[in-house]
DNA sequence: CGCAGCCTTAAAATTACCTTAAAAAATGCC
DNA sequence: GGCATTTTTTAAGGTAATTTTAAGGCTGCG
């Protein structure tokens, strides 16, 4: 574990449980912050000032229940989320853990297995985590280079201008070079949203209009490439 | 491609909690490597024709108790490590979890929550842990590596050219090496849907295709075999 | 030896993909 | 807010590649 103070997120509608859960916590040298409701907890969660290195989250709250948490987590972080439930049906557990939660908790439950399955949690994120995973801002293949900083391409040290839509597919593409995506993902990834038939046409027009701006002969392209049946895929450089 | 299958270990010396979790694991999609004691778990580890994506442990086998086995992954590998056991004391947790396991879940258990906080460790883990996902994408035999990132078969370092359709058979039959399946399965597999006898004809076909491709004598493949009545099987490697 | 199962090859059929332009929607400026 | 501009989506024609179908021949087994 690395030395400094990790700050966990509490959110749970029974005082005694924050109270409680924070003392145990704490004890095991976290730092707390207890909330007592979905929304706060988002809210928490938005701010700049308070880095959040785990979740630790009751189902049952107002103004936001704990699924919808999860997910909205999950849309931005990987940091590790702890499910509290008075449930004790395996469905409820079964759809947080697919929502994306770590672990899933039912109440009543001891503070030291919850500190336990915290720290389980914390030491693994931070193992896996490693600063190998942090960004690069520029990613570079033969004369171009995309700069994530700015949002730019330039090819041979001149600026492409780029659309939103083919700028977020190059993205797509060249973080994940060599890596084949089928028309939905990149939809996916892309649109978000759920990809139907007619969407294919969509993506296809806008690979189209991406090569030509990037390819020496959008014909033959050498960097986007298409795998037929499969999808696309930018070229690994050589 | 994101779907390729992961390897559970499942260790357990009650055989009849390792047939009926495998029964759920592999209806989820996984492949199972089903032992029944530690010393054979650990074995199955030291393999190097079987990675493991995750192991799923009781904790008092013979040969081996749960814990010691824990240790000794934790020595070479971060692999997801769920234990089982019927002890309810809190303690034992704790040291299961200190120990470096990710999930400890009492029996009895529900069989469909192991297989959500089996895939909920692995999504983490192949999410956080990108450089291990990369190296499982590979599957070598020979000459031949099939890569399902770049959906890509080299043969002896130069890359062979396959239809989408071949690809699919290829991957099916690579990543289940030494497993016939028949005509009808490939079908379901590669095309989906339902089979009719005059597919028969059209999975041969590609059949023929691939071995085209791939053997150095089709007459007399070394790697795509015919079992004849049955169907097919890519060959193990020696 | 007969026959079912399998293999191979080539032609017919189908499909995936590409490009282009028009329609629709979104954005930015005055 | 209106309008010009830009971006995105939809529609449609064309083509190369792939897939399927058909059919003759080979192989292994009872």
């Amino acid at each position: 574990m690395e030395d400094r103070k990790y700050t966990i997120l509490l959110a749970d509608d029974e005082k005694e449980i924050v109270d409680l859960l924070s003392l145990y916590l704490e004890n095991a040298g976290f730092s707390v912050i207890g909330v007592f409701n979905g929304k706060e907890a988002f809210d928490v969660l938005c701010r700049k000032d308070a880095f959040i290195d785990a979740a630790v989250l009751d189902i049952m709250m107002p103004g936001m229940d704990g699924y919808t948490l999860v997910r909205k987590i999950r849309e931005t972080s990987n940091m590790p989320i702890l499910i509290l439930s008075a449930r004790s049906d395996d469905s409820g557990k079964i759809l947080g853990l697919d929502l994306g939660a770590d672990d899933y908790i039912t109440k009543p439950f001891n503070p030291l297995e919850i500190t336990a399955r915290v720290q389980a949690q914390l030491r693994r994120y931070y193992r896996l985590n490693a600063p190998a995973a942090q960004a690069q801002e520029r990613i570079t293949a033969g004369g171009l280079v995309l700069d994530r900083a700015s949002c730019t391409l330039t090819k041979n040290g001149r600026e492409i201008p780029l659309t939103a839509i083919e700028y977020r597919i190059l993205c797509l593409l060249m973080e994940n070079r060599g890596r084949v995506f089928t028309k939905s993902r990149i939809y996916e990834h892309v649109w978000g949203g759920d990809f139907y038939e007619s969407d294919d046409n969509t993506v296809m027009v806008h690979i189209s209009k991406l090569r030509d701006k990037i390819e020496d002969d959008p014909r033959n392209p050498v960097y986007l490439k298409t795998v037929r049946g499969l999808g696309y895929r930018f070229e690994k450089e050589k």
